[in-house]
DNA sequence: CGGCTGATTGAAATGCATCAAACAAAGTGG
DNA sequence: CCACTTTGTTTGATGCATTTCAATCAGCCG
């Protein structure tokens, strides 16, 4: 476990969104049986197949969650960051855990077991509902991609990522994408070629939509990309 | 509302898997302040975009469940029938519908009042966790699915589909598929254009893997069709 | 019977994947 | 600290799966 790089249990965890239906006496609790590790970059939190003994809570850090296809292929499901929670879903079914998460950008996690978990939704019912809420959530979100990656172009899409990747990860004051990937990792949320992925960043770019400086992708025309994006809302 | 042609409240909602949870209280109060009703194929439950007062527990038929594409196409999501349950995705999170859903089957519906869900959560942490498993079960199909249409070819993608509605809905004694889909509405759910579909399914035929009677789709290799689907599981 | 929806086939156009090669960057070990 | 290996990026050329357009046909209903 080298990757483990120190052992943070002075974290408190209430302030965090998700925990905010749980009493004093609850706090108290999680944060007493939740165990906080700091993850270095490339290392990888729970691989396909592996069971799981709980979920993780996001202190800092980005994670990225993906699938393998049938021909080892990965395809990227989507990105966790501060406050997000992840490896609940199978934590909930008793399942092998059927996606990998791996750190993409220095994080710290932390650990909360199964049967804190149970506990919770077993005697706190405004937790339970937010909890549902949150698998909700992300569903929402899974078949809206399910039509955009079934219906656009590469092209549509890519577009469409990036703005996803602005409202998730923001940008700095220079337009920067807060956001590191590799053009690999972002043929791999899109579902295509990493080639393809090259070739339209720099079409992108040479039509003023964006600005390249190695994995920097700076978003200059928000509006020129949410209309190559193809969509209605927002 | 002419398609609904009867009203049907002897229906008892206690033999279905997804109340098993409740307490005999609680399925009386269910049974009371449900509204069973029988739809026409054809009919529209519920649209895009409209305010839900509950949800839906199917006792027959089967139900499309779509979204509309910003070019007005539409994706299938799923096939919903006999046990599941619908609309409570936008229900929890308190949104108006993100899907529209259809009959193709003649089909008799239960409405369970929001009131009622929220009271069973509240109340029984048991059903919370069923629900909870429900939502994450859905959920683990539709990153299935991402994956599955993101790196798929479309020849890989029909084949599938034709496994899982076989798995859904199941064959009949001469390995009919027991359920009954235009070409169009295959496309919709594969994400395809309709000749794509007419063209693969004939070759399937020629291949000797699948045999065609107008709608019916009658099922013939099972091992081919998962070979061509490049599936490793089952 | 005409009108409508769905199914089918053909031909042409194209978006994207694949393969190949070269290059850049970054980390490793002697 | 430099050669070496590895990993990621880029560009070009080619092929193919799939889309699109167009036309015809079949079935069904009022």
């Amino acid at each position: 476990m080298k990757n483990i790089i120190e052992s943070t249990d002075n974290i408190n965890l209430s302030g965090f969104r998700f925990f905010k239906t749980l009493t004093e006496e609850e706090h108290k609790s999680l944060n007493s049986e939740k165990t906080c590790s700091s993850y270095k970059k490339g290392t990888i939190v729970y691989k396909e197949g592996s069971r799981l003994t709980g979920f993780y809570c996001i202190i800092r850090g980005i994670v990225k969650i993906y699938k393998t296809g049938n021909d080892g292929k990965e395809q990227i499901i989507r990105f966790a960051k501060k406050g997000d929670i992840i490896a609940y879903r199978s934590l909930l079914s008793q399942e092998s855990a059927c996606t990998t998460s791996k750190i993409i950008e220095d994080a710290l996690l932390c650990h909360i077991p199964y049967k804190t978990l149970l506990n919770l939704i077993e005697k706190n019912s405004s937790f339970s509902l937010a909890m549902l809420r949150i698998v909700c959530a992300e569903l929402k979100e899974a078949n809206e991609y399910i039509t955009d990656i079934a219906q656009k172009s590469v092209r549509e899409l890519l577009a469409e990522v990036l703005l996803l990747l602005k409202e998730n990860f923001d940008l700095d004051a220079e337009k920067t994408l807060q956001i590191s990937l590799t053009r690999e990792e972002l043929a791999n949320t899109v579902g295509t070629a990493t080639e393809s992925i090259i070739r339209l960043l720099s079409e992108f770019k040479q039509d003023n939509l964006i600005d390249l400086q190695g994995r920097k992708i700076k978003i200059i025309n928000l509006a020129g990309l949410t209309k190559v994006a193809n969509i209605t809302k927002y």
